[in-house]
DNA sequence: TCAGCTCAAATTGTTAACAATCCTCATTGA
DNA sequence: TCAATGAGGATTGTTAACAATTTGAGCTGA
C-alpha cells in the first residue's frame, strides 16, 4: 500500500492547507474564508469546513463561533518548551518500539522517505523540506502507535508554527542520516540520542 | 461569562457524545451510524459528522474512509504510560502558570467546580463525576494556555478511555481538595505534588 | 463631532437531496 | 459444494440552497 494516498476531499484539502499554514502562506489576524478555499479546491464548502475543523483541533487555527477561523498566534517560549519535551517523549517511545518491531519493508520505506527529504533539500525548497521532515518522523510514530499519531501531529504542528529551524539543509540531512543509520543498526540508544539532537 | 455554554449544535453534540463514550455507553467493534445520532439529537447529519470528526481527532473514535467511525480500541499499557506522563507534564506547566496569574474570580470558579464535583460524588453518579473531574482540570489548563487546551483534551480522553480509576468517591474528593487548597495558598510545590498523586 | 441606529451584504451554520461506495445475500455455474 | 457474481439496500461523501448571525457603511439626532 502506498503511503500518503488521499482518500477523499477533506483529507487532501486538510493536508494541502496544513502545508501552506506551516510554511506561512496565510496572514495572522486575517480571517480565512470558506468560500474562497472551496473555489480554490474546486469543491463545495462542506469538505473545506471539515478540513478547517480538523486543523483547528490540531492547533494551527483558532475558531470562533459564527466568525470562522484564523491562523493561531504563535506559542510563548514556555509553551513551546512544554510542547517540545512532550513531542520528544512521545517520539522516543515510538522510535524505540519501531526499532524493536521493524521488518525489512519498514526499513525500505524509511530509506525512501530519507531519499525524498534529501532531494527536497537539494532543491532547497523549504515547504517540501518541512513536509518531508514531518513525513519521516510521522512514519515511525504511525507504525509504532497508530493510536497516538494524531497526538503527535498536534505537537509537531504547534512546534513548527512557532518557527521553523529548517534553514541549514546540509545539517537537516546529516541529522536525519544519523538517526536513520542508528535505526537500521537497531541501536536504540544511539537513535534516541540523535533524535533528541534533531527534534529540539 | 458562564463556563460551558454551548455555542452551536456540533459543540453540544460533541460534548454529549464524549461523555457517553468516556463512560462506556457504546460498544467496541460496533460501527456508529450518523443517521441514528442525527435522530437522537434532532439535527441533520452535518453537525453529527462534525462532532464525530472532532472526536476522531481527539482519539476516542477511529475513522475509516467510506465506513464511518467506531470506538477506538484501548491503549496498551506502554502507550498509556506515555500519555499519562505527557499529560502530567502539561498539567504541571499549566497549574504553575495558573497559580502565578490567578485572580480572585478564578479561585471562585475553582471553588464552584470543586463543589460540583463534590455533589456528583455524593450522588455517586459515575458519568457526572468523570465529567466534573475533567472540567476541573480543564479549567486551569484553558486559563493558563488556551493554545494547549485541545492537546490536553486529547491526552485526558485517551487516558480515561483505557479505564477510569474513579471508583472511590471519597478519595476523588480528597485528592482534589488537596490540590485546590494548595492552589488557593499559591503553594506551587505542594499543588504539583498533589496533582501528580491525582493524575497518575 | 460622534454615539447609536438601520439595513444590506457577507459569512457562517444547517438542512435535505443527490452521488459514490460498501455490504448483504440470493443466484449462478462449474 | 462452494467460489464468483451481481442486484439492491444501507451508509458515507458531497453539493447547493436556505437560515441565522455578524459586519460595516451610511444615516440620524443630540
Amino acid at each position: 500500500m502506498q503511503y500518503g494516498i488521499k482518500h477523499n476531499d477533506r483529507e487532501s484539502i486538510c493536508e494541502a492547507l496544513r502545508k501552506d499554514l506551516l510554511t506561512g502562506k496565510f496572514d495572522f489576524e486575517q480571517p480565512i474564508r470558506e468560500q474562497k478555499l472551496a473555489e480554490r479546491f474546486g469543491t463545495s464548502r462542506g469538505p473545506v469546513r471539515d478540513a478547517l475543523l480538523r486543523l483547528t483541533q490540531e492547533g494551527v487555527l483558532v475558531y470562533e463561533p459564527n466568525k470562522g477561523v484564523r491562523v493561531s498566534s504563535p506559542l510563548t517560549d514556555a509553551e513551546r518548551d512544554v510542547v517540545v519535551s512532550m513531542r520528544l517523549h512521545l517520539e522516543k517511545f515510538s522510535l524505540e518500539a519501531f526499532i524493536r518491531d521493524a521488518k525489512k519493508h519498514h526499513f525500505l520505506q524509511l530509506s525512501f522517505l530519507l531519499e525524498r527529504l534529501n532531494s527536497a533539500c537539494e532543491r532547497a525548497s523549504l515547504p517540501e523540506v518541512a513536509e518531508c521532515d514531518l513525513a519521516l518522523h510521522r512514519y515511525w510514530v504511525a507504525q509504532a502507535s497508530p493510536h497516538l499519531e494524531s497526538l503527535w501531529l498536534g505537537l509537531s504542528v504547534r512546534m513548527t508554527m512557532k518557527y521553523s529551524r529548517l534553514s541549514n539543509y546540509r545539517q537537516v540531512i546529516e541529522e536525519h542520516n544519523n538517526v536513520i543509520h542508528a535505526v537500521m543498526e537497531k541501536d536504540v540508544e544511539k537513535a534516541l540520542f540523535y533524535l533528541e539532537e534533531n527534534v529540539i
